[in-house]
DNA sequence: TATGAATGAGCATTCATTCAT
DNA sequence: CATGAATGAATGCTCATTCAT
């Protein structure tokens, strides 16, 4: 009744220690400083057997990138059903706590960092990261505007305003400084801020909205690992 | 009559080149996979020199750092006198005009993929760059409010809502892509739109602020090196 | 049936051959200018495998010098069992074919070359090469005074006296000179004079253990390599 | 009335504080260990006018062998006239105060280190240093044997003995541990039963001979620098 | 399939030496 | 005559990659 064979699971797991110590390895040091035997150290397995699996160190780090961009994809918020304001603020807070775990703040460093030499990682993680996040709330923005709860003529810039309101600041301080990320009272004055803005900019009833973000509290964060 | 001995002027000339082949070397393969002598055969020097210049491959990179870091500063745009909507409006376009500068975004993608490795770099860009066009971003705005012309309780935050409204996107997709800088069109498709959600957001006069911006006209670009 | 695997083999193979390589590259060209390039040509190994095999030069110099102290000690002669007098000759023939082996020469001119700079390698050679024989010799030298055959006060000094009558005068001059080795005959001349000074000054019975010295001759030298 | 005009007085000034530095760099880290900047740094000199005085490093290390080997030979000892007894005593110790000075312990090591690189060198310094030496010491005990009071065949055996006996063991010891040079009572420990051994072996009166050598006393030392 | 052992090519750095001034 | 500045060639060491087993 084994769905797999010992053999395969076997290569699953260990496929999966080596993309684990890779990641770890490419963020701490870059691509060019990672070493193919830390990498191979730290999964446990020897050499020969990691490039079995992965080729060279070039598609080695091409497999982590698509890998982990997968995890981020499944990180997309659904509508709550609760109203529009606290659907944008469930939105936000889970994005955030998405965007700001550590091992995506390495993610990002990593391809931000090695962007120039891997035209194609940078712009396929634009595409099918922030640019299919981007698409989803334009989504539901429009929805939003056909409701008539807001106003505005371009959803890409107005779902691109929220993204930038709410996250940009903090992002990019934690994007420079790896151990300073914001904690759960200072995300939550960014939060706040952002959505109060941009509900005071496209809401066809800032007042009554404003108020509503008001009566909701700030969600526990996940735990640091 | 000289006022630099030939020597002197040698000197200094040859640390440019030095300093301009390291930045592009560094921008292109990261901190490791920079290699000193390719850095001394783009500066046209031999590679003892570079080492009497730079005293290593770190220093070197510090050196390239805090240079950039003063270009950088240097950019930061003075009030007009023509109006607050003018003031932000020359402001946003100097700033964007500055930060999106090829050289500069090398910089950035190089701090940000090595801030791992050197926190203390990470720490030093933020501090003397982003953090101190905010301050003076901050104390504009403070200014304006005083004058009655802004509403806001937290001018930092304000601030961080202004750069993320105009510049957050396009910075950070050409983070991620390189070779693809938004145009002249796509770049004042962002501007506007932000400080239009910026007045409407915080301006005590939001009419009469949006109707002056509609007014004003993108200024040319700088010539792309 | 075999008791080692061919790897393992192989492996003990490859190290003799790189310490011997080793060898002869640090005592023609002292530690500093030694080259490891040098030696992995020498010893026909990649200059990895040779890291792998030695951590270093400096842990390789080490290796050099351990393994050469240990084949010293082995050197050291036993009792004939055929009078004091047989057994003192045998002693000094043993010693002066051990000492002024050309790998043991270069040794030693390598050890004091370095001493400046390694200072414990000085003090461990000292230790377990000169120190252990000589006290080997007292030991012998104290037999013989209980039993009648010598006088003296202090063993050690008597039993440096030996050595210095023997072999002081040739390993210097060898040691200088490294292609100027004593040849057979003039190497008789000092161990014999220098066992005769040595019986007239510490013997009981000089005459007649000198008489004894006569009769024994020149034992065959090992071959040079 | 000047004997020196002054740019010749700089000369020589300036070429006696190269050597001073070049010997102290050779001999700290060996000829190839030493670097060229670093002489001319301590001798406070740039680098070509190093070259200019010596030509090259080699040519340099040999101008540092023989300036040192005359100011060892400046050393050799003279009769006292006060009796055989009290010459070998006086020689003795002037010869041991001379050759375990540092600087000359230094530069035997270096010259005994480089031997192979540089034959010529240790032959040079084994003809002008030991073996005038060796000349001078025959030549007093022949005069002695012509005057009946030593009995030998071999002149130059008897020096070499004379030598072993008194200096070998602790010149051997402070060729390999540097920092441990023989205390005063601890050479005098050598130095008086080298003479009593050789005075037991070759004198034609060792009784009266031991007994003058009793009532010799330990001359000073020289300061240590 | 998995691995210990091996390697060619490259790294940052330093050297002895020589110009141009 | 003396020097600051420059360099070609080497140094010790490490890397991504690949056999032989």
């Amino acid at each position: 009744m084994n769905a797999l064979p010992r053999r395969e699971q076997n290569r699953i797991e260990k496929s999966r220690r080596i993309l684990s110590a890779a990641l770890s390895v490419f963020a701490e040091t870059g691509y060019s400083g990672a070493s193919m035997d830390e990498i191979a150290q730290r999964a446990k397995v020897s050499k020969p057997t990691l490039y079995q699996y992965f080729g060279s160190k070039e598609q080695l780090f091409g497999a982590i990138l698509s890998q982990e961009r997968d995890e981020m994809l499944d990180a997309f918020a659904h509508p709550t059903g609760r109203g529009m304001v606290a659907d944008l603020h469930a939105f936000a807070w889970h994005y955030a706590d998405t965007v700001l775990r550590p091992e995506l703040l390495s993610l990002a460093r990593l391809i931000i960092g090695e962007a120039q030499r891997f035209p194609e990682i940078g712009r396929a993680y634009q595409a099918s990261g922030p640019d299919r996040v981007l698409a989803g709330v334009m989504a539901h923005l429009e929805t939003q505007r056909t409701a008539g709860r807001l106003v505005f003529d371009d959803a890409e810039l107005a779902a691109e305003d929220l993204w930038g309101l709410i996250l940009s600041a903090p992002r990019n301080r934690a994007l420079h400084i790896p151990d300073a990320l914001p904690g759960r009272a200072e995300l939550a004055r960014h939060v706040t801020n952002g959505l109060r803005v941009f509900l005071r900019a496209y809401s066809t009833d800032p007042a009554h909205d404003l108020e509503t973000l008001a009566t909701l509290s700030v969600p526990p964060g996940r735990p640091m690992e």
